[in-house]
RNA sequence: GGAGGAGUACCCAAGUGGCUAAAGGGGACGGACUGUAAAUCCGUUAGCUAAGCUUUCAGUGGUUCAAAUCCACUCUCCUCCA
């Protein structure tokens, strides 16, 4: 069997890492434990935070144990790596309740029993040092000459940064040194703006135990278009299907830049390899393909076949010849209503397609709104009774925005 | 505590009494073209009972026929000094 780090790296999660030899050999004689922090800041993970699981679930396939490390404590000092500016301070409860909430979605990826995975928070540790013992026994390690020249502090520096922001590094570091003694976990990975955080700890490590630690970062998964993976403009693509549905992940997956399919496909699915390299190499339309593949393997994975095959008929039906089909956004309203007509922009905001009536004028000023195939002409059409055909209307916002609208 | 600088729409940024709902760029959105891609081109980008109003340039008050622009106070941020 292949060495799980030339897996990682052929599949091109790694950015860099600490004795990649010695790793190797490690990853051979030993089952390791390491960890991955995620900082609780919402109440759902993203389609960024699926990488890492990913990373995760490479390993525990290769027999090593991961840990997911809820920053429980850490949120609430707020990371400032590659932040320009202070993150927002969450109250505790806030915090406890998002760790919650990302439990529930490590266990759907990771296999927890028998010790094969372990759930830690570090606001069981952090939340009770004394900061007298905590200056003591780790800050004496740290030099702050050699920390400001980090990068991540170092651009900081001209915004002003607090002490606040600058223990962090302290904490992520006692972090891997608690794992590490009562856990033996001896590797941290994350990503690659994690990496000075990350040697933080391995420095701690090798200080206070004499031992050797490791760490590893993942590259940053961005668009071709530089933007961040799993990022819209309206937001993050969350794993929670209530806050992201099924359809719209598809869509999001589906819709990816020529450029990045063969990435993600690496990175986001468990195709074997070649399959991989063999559907990025499509050319043209046929790349399509591809993209279908990608979307349905992640949807299926984070929401299940069943989810997957509706977003794919959906998508398929509406992208094919327009007619309607179950599982894209939908909005059950009253007879009442249509009876005595609702007006088309009336109609949009209530079912949130357009923020205001102006936007919805623009829209269909411009030709971008249809409802059943027909391009709505002016803004003045009203929805009646007479438009609905079994009950249900499907209006069209831009070319792959659809909502339907459905009588109760 | 002292001296100076800054705060404009989603972001960057021009504007320093009326011609400014506010240049320019980015982003976003719509259209054309396409492959539900990219690139390109055109258009849009405060709100509304929409052709005339209303609210906007950190906040509050003031001067003026008229303020993002002038004055006063307040708040926030930055730089330098102690």
């Amino acid at each position: 069997m292949a060495n799980v780090f030339d897996i990682l790296n052929e599949r091109g999660y790694i950015d860099q890492s600490t004795h990649e030899e010695e790793l190797k050999e490690l990853f051979e004689k030993e089952s390791v434990v390491f960890y991955i922090g995620f900082d609780a800041t919402a109440d759902s993970l993203t389609l960024g935070h699926f990488l890492q699981i990913m990373v995760m679930m490479h390993m525990q396939r290769a027999g090593h144990i991961p840990i997911a490390l809820l920053g429980g404590g850490t949120t609430m000092i707020g990371d400032p790596s590659g932040k320009s500016d202070m993150r927002r301070v969450l109250t505790r409860e806030i915090i406890e309740y998002n760790a919650q909430r990302f439990k529930l979605q490590f266990e759907k990826f990771l296999d927890f029993t028998d010790g094969k995975a372990i759930m830690a928070n570090n606001a069981d540790w952090l939340m009770d040092l004394n900061f007298v013992d905590f200056m003591r026994e780790i800050g004496v390690h740290f030099s702050v000459n050699r920390m400001l020249t980090f990068d991540s502090y170092k651009n900081r520096l001209e915004q002003g940064l607090t002490f606040f922001e600058f223990g962090y590094m302290l904490m992520q570091s006692y972090d891997f040194l608690y794992l590490f003694r009562h856990h033996n976990c001896k590797l941290q990975m994350g990503g690659s703006d994690q990496w000075s955080n990350i040697i933080g700890g391995y420095e701690l490590i090798r200080k206070l135990e004499q031992e050797k630690s490791y760490g590893m970062t993942f590259k940053l998964l961005t668009t071709a278009s530089g933007i961040k993976m799993g990022k819209t403009e309206k937001g993050a693509i969350w794993l929670d299907k209530e806050k992201t549905s099924p359809y719209e992940m598809f869509q999001y997956l589906r819709n990816v830049d020529d450029r990045d399919v063969e990435k993600f496909l690496a990175l986001l699915t468990f195709l074997p390899m070649d399959e991989v390299r063999k559907l990025g190499a499509l050319e043209g339309s046929e790349i399509n393909k591809a993209k279908e593949v990608l979307a349905f393997e992640v949807t299926q994975m984070i929401h299940g076949k069943e989810e997957a095959d509706k977003a794919l008929e959906a998508s398929k039906a509406l992208f094919a010849d327009g007619t309607d089909a179950e599982s894209i956004p939908s909005t059950d309203m009253d007879e009442e209503v249509f009876e005595k007509g609702i007006g088309i922009l009336d109609l949009m905001r209530t079912v949130g397609l357009i923020k205001s009536n102006g936007e919805g004028r623009r829209l269909v000023e411009q030709g971008g709104v249809t409802v059943d195939g027909e391009k709505i002409e002016s803004s003045d059409r009203v929805i009646t009774s007479t438009d609905f055909n079994d009950g249900k209307i499907l209006i069209r916002k831009g070319k792959k925005i659809y909502h339907q609208i459905k009588i109760k």
